[in-house]
DNA sequence: CTGCTACCTGCGCT
DNA sequence: AAGCGCAGGTAGC
């Protein structure tokens, strides 16, 4: 740990695996260092960016029991935070006040013969910034792992603030930046710009979307997107959050699930994916009924976003995980789809996930360069 | 309303 | 070795 006040939790593996969680789709911005075997991102800690490190060791390794422990150290580089709000914003992030095996025993196995080819391995869900989440979920459409996270890295860089801890730096000799606001998008950022920058059809998206955040926190006296998406959460049922998110252009049914999920803790929320379609039919037998398709279909008959956007079939197989998986079906989600399908998504085909180096600028300049001349060409 | 397509890009595979 | 197909979808007809 480079920090010199660094702080730590013990922590069953089979509750939080660093390697399982940080690094399967569920968040793009950590930056696994190969040589110290830290993660590192850049977090905002009540109203402030920190530079965050982690590091996950194995204690009693010759315990081949699944008691087995872990410690996490932490720390911010440069010792920006004390250590004490840091570890309650870890606990917060990591939703450590849920245990997963207590879900696997009490909801999961019980209701789902499955599940027993599902015993938890350190997955979990994650608690982080709405505004975060929406725009990287934005990036996720139609696309792999490993480029959604050069885009959200794109975006720090480009848009973000670079933060300098003033006593020392990480051996990476790496800069770290914020996740951009929704003002510094709007202000730094065009359309024109992220598409140079590999973005594709989602610049469009992203600046529309922020554009409209912009607006909205203005009418409503919001400074911060988080701040301002949290207070529509706190006055929403589910469909109307959802609603919501669907009106930001770019923002389908599974993507404004991922965001109820991921970063608003509506912890039954299914998000309804190609993969979780296929595991349904397949494995479940899942098959519309006209019945509840009509009832869903009256339901939404006054949120018009939800009306327009939303595909019933779909909605339903949410509904039916919901009721097989419980109130955590979220949860139940997470772990299935990393387990079937994680393996061999944006990784190797050996199964293995890539550990993420921090890529440096020459090559992507290069292909800056290249992308902007294809543009052109093509207008 | 359900059912198509087109859409950017980069990487793995043939 | 150039080319195809796909990746946790969404918009627009």
């Amino acid at each position: 740990m480079t920090g010199a006040n660094y702080g730590s939790f013990i922590v069953r593996k089979k509750e939080l695996l660093l390697d399982n969680v940080l690094q399967v789709g569920q968040s793009f911005r950590w930056v696994y260092n190969e040589s110290s075997q830290e993660y590192v991102t850049t977090m905002k800690i009540s109203g402030q960016y920190h530079v965050v490190l982690l590091k996950q060791v194995e204690l009693n390794q010759d315990d081949e029991s699944d008691l087995k422990n872990t410690i996490v150290q932490y720390a911010t580089l440069g010792d920006t935070c004390d250590s004490k709000s840091l570890e309650s914003h870890l606990m917060d992030y990591f939703r450590m006040d849920v245990s997963v095996e207590n879900l696997y025993n009490k909801y999961w196995l019980p209701n789902d013969v499955r599940f027993k080819a599902h015993y938890p391995t350190g997955n979990r869900m994650l608690a982080q910034e709405p505004w975060e989440t929406l725009v990287s979920f934005i990036c996720s459409s139609n696309n792999n792992i490993s480029r959604i996270t050069k885009m959200c890295h794109e975006l720090c860089r480009n848009f973000g603030t670079e933060l300098k801890p003033e006593i020392d730096r990480d051996d990476t000799g790496s800069s770290h930046y914020t996740f951009p606001s929704s003002d510094d998008i709007v202000n730094k950022a065009t359309e024109d710009k992220l598409r140079e920058l590999g973005f594709g059809y989602r610049a469009k998206y992203i600046m529309e979307t922020a554009k409209l955040l912009v607006e909205q926190k203005k009418a409503n006296d919001f400074t911060d997107d988080s701040e301002y998406l949290l207070s529509v959460k706190d006055s929403s049922s589910y469909i109307e959050l959802r609603e919501h998110l669907m009106g930001y252009t770019g923002v389908g049914p599974k993507v404004a699930d991922c965001v109820c999920l991921m970063g608003f803790r509506h912890d039954d929320v299914v998000p309804v994916d190609v993969h979780i379609s296929r595991i349904a039919k397949r494995d479940y037998k899942f098959q519309v009924n006209k019945k509840s398709m009509e009832n869903l279909r009256k339901q939404y008959a006054s949120y018009p976003v939800t009306k327009k956007k939303i595909n019933l079939e779909l909605d339903l197989i949410r509904v039916m995980f919901v009721k097989k998986w419980g109130k955590y079906a979220g949860w139940a989600q997470g772990i299935l789809f990393s387990n079937e399908i994680g393996k061999s998504s944006g990784a190797t085909t050996n199964g293995d996930v890539k550990k993420r180096q921090l890529e440096l600028d020459i090559q992507v300049k290069e292909e800056t360069v290249e992308n902007s001349d294809k543009i052109k060409r093509k207008k």
